[in-house]
DNA sequence: TCAAAAGTGTTAAGCTTACACCCATGG
DNA sequence: CCATGGGTGTAAGCTTAACACTTTTGA
């Protein structure tokens, strides 16, 4: 194979935020590393690109040996390269973030990798610029869950609308009035009533619903505009 | 220095998109390639990242090499990554894009490079992945200009109404209403009439606005919802 | 005086917001 | 029967969208 002459080459890696939401609030899968660099401390998912390998495959990889889980919601966010970034050797990163619904993880995976959910307003200080990570795909799915409906990424397959609303508050850390985000969800049509009810509650159970799918293809990038537009 | 083990290393490139408004079409500075590899065919401005450069750095230098402009507005659009998307080795590009008053390039430095201005919608085909790189550059200037005011970028200091919006139906590719347009715009009091009449104009002059840079700074993050909704 | 582009106001419709009461359930 | 959370309607204000005529200028 040709090569160009002169040129630099380096590592290149992929770190991941997977975000998931246990009813309540918004976590991400961190690290607590048993290996150096940095052991100890606490770290996003990560590893190295392989020679083989494109970009979002290799998240994947990543993504599937810490859940179990094939076929997720991934995005990338950016690439992240300040020249110390990493101070064992100069690692370029690319960045993505995943959306899965907490239920579904594998948690012998998830412990074979000291991998712990963390609630995302007691997230520790992590290594390297890895809380600029985090701060980053935050914002970016912030932007993207006001103009396109992926929250559902992160919900169970039968789910309430209490528990979206709570998923999209604690997206924005913001209170929803109640009537206006039912009225405004139902409006959409993406929601299929599916005659059940919320067996789990104490008090008056909730109707579950599922998301109309082809809907969702249709208008997944119809503008949404479901949050006020003052919390951007 | 330490080093990572058994790990992979690459080259990584950086590509830039640089978008231009004329005053009546959005323009990007393409490459008439005179060198090694697909000399002859048309590309984006690029270059390989240097050992001791972060990436916005790299991206900045590549800009001043081509325009002469420093302080341009820049943002990363994605790192581009796949396999064999360069023939000649892997690479792995990120791609930045970039916004700047077309009358203020130099002249000299873009003829040096072989490089053009070229209207979006007489685009060649370019190298590599290169098209999907101005498709997702394009995209993203779609959304960000939507919800943050940086037309202004594209334009000179002082420009009138008329020009701005011309430059927004340029970027959506959309016609949009003279009265609502400048409605809407006066109301953000981002504009500041200068006193002044454009003398280019053959027919009535239109004023002259600068913009109100404390008004933008503070107002960047605002949401900015100028473009109507069902365009994006 | 004519053609070409700039400037300007009003109305109707739709959307957003704010707000309060009743219902179902299990303890 | 009471505490908790689910479900629902309405009115006011604001924003958006649609629409046409007058003014300025230079040729």
């Amino acid at each position: 194979m040709t090569r160009y002459a002169h040129s630099y080459r380096l590592l290149v890696a992929l770190d991941c935020i997977i975000f998931g939401f246990d009813g309540e609030e918004i976590k991400v899968l961190l690290i607590k590393r048993n290996f150096a660099p940095e052991a100890g401390k606490w770290s996003l998912v990560g590893g190295f690109l392989n020679e083989d390998e494109d970009l979002e495959i290799a998240a994947s990889r990543l993504l599937f040996d810490l859940t179990g889980l094939h076929d997720i919601y991934v995005e990338q966010v950016e690439a992240f390269g300040r020249v110390n970034r990493d101070p064992v050797e100069r690692t370029v990163s690319i960045v993505f973030f995943a959306l899965i619904n907490i239920a579904d993880h594998d948690p012998e995976a998830v412990k074979a990798h000291n991998a712990h959910w963390i609630s995302l307003k007691q997230k520790p200080s992590l290594i390297f610029d890895h809380d600029d990570m985090v701060r980053k795909a935050l914002e970016q799915l912030r932007y993207k869950a006001t103009l396109h409906p992926l929250g559902f990424e992160l919900l169970p397959e039968k789910f309430t609308l209490p528990q979206l609303q709570k998923l999209y508050e604690a997206i924005y850390d913001a209170p929803l009035d109640r009537r206006n985000f039912s009225r405004k969800l139902l409006s959409t049509g993406l929601l299929i009533d599916t005659g059940e009810k919320n067996t789990n509650s104490t008090t008056k159970k909730a109707t579950l619903y599922r998301l109309n799918k082809e809907k969702y293809q249709e208008q997944f990038y119809a503008f949404w505009n479901l949050m006020p537009v003052a919390i951007l």
